[in-house]
DNA sequence: TATATTCGCAGGTGCGCATATGACGATAAT
DNA sequence: ATTATCGTCATATGCGCACCTGCGAATATA
């Protein structure tokens, strides 16, 4: 970022959730925001997001299904657990992960489904 | 899961949105929405995208939004046009955006309440 | 004048590779 | 029987290298 950036002197403290589709935006709400989606701008990231949809998977099975490698997508499941949208837990040797809240569920959703409309329209 | 289970072959035609959500994703599908989540993941971009949201904006009002420079704002719109999330017209000397499908809407409104609740919680 | 496009550069990211950690099973020594 | 050691499997981590992307500056275009 250049240093003479006009900072976005939003003092709007107090708001319902509600009406925050109305507000403009925080910098920490765009920061996670961006966060997320540049996690998301991953093929391999998405199909295993995707398996962990409706399911508990280890490694080794999520790098099957994502065509990858097992030590590729340990790398990326750990980015994810990092960011706290998955988690693992250990069974014996294998780790296994599940995605964390229910709102990246609806958001893979929502735009997958955006997605297909674009591929078929 | 068997070793052989490889390329999502996309001869799956008539299927519901209902159940499109057990499918497996097809390539495209997965491109297309890793597309969309690689323009998502920049901050200036989701804020460009969030003013559009409501209303058809030009790029200086844009850039001032965002807070970066015309050239920059309209070096973002050029790819967001590109990619058919935004739609530019000509108005005078002035090019009016506003966003293109009401998918993008939702996924923004759904995206930045997920970021919401990440920050807050 | 307002937007758009092109080019060059710095910074970030994914992948392959090698290696480390941790857990389980087997086997052998005490 | 206990425990110590070895080997292996599953996962994690650090490094180097291409590749991509955003910003700035200059230029072109409407």
């Amino acid at each position: 970022m250049a240093a003479s950036e006009r900072v976005n002197s939003r003092q709007v403290k107090s708001r319902e959730p509600a009406d925050r589709h109305t507000e403009d935006l925080s910098a920490e709400q765009v920061d996670a925001a961006v966060t997320t989606f540049g996690l998301l701008a991953d093929a391999t990231r998405v199909r295993i997001l995707w398996a962990l949809r409706d399911a508990e998977l280890d490694v080794a099975t999520l790098a099957e299904t994502a065509g990858c490698r097992p030590t590729v997508a340990s790398q990326h499941l750990a980015k994810l657990r990092l960011a706290g949208l998955v988690v693992g837990e250990r069974d014996g040797r294998r780790v296994v992960y599940r995605l964390q809240g229910a709102h990246l569920r609806s958001l893979l959703t929502e735009a997958l489904f955006h997605a297909d409309h674009q591929v078929s329209g």
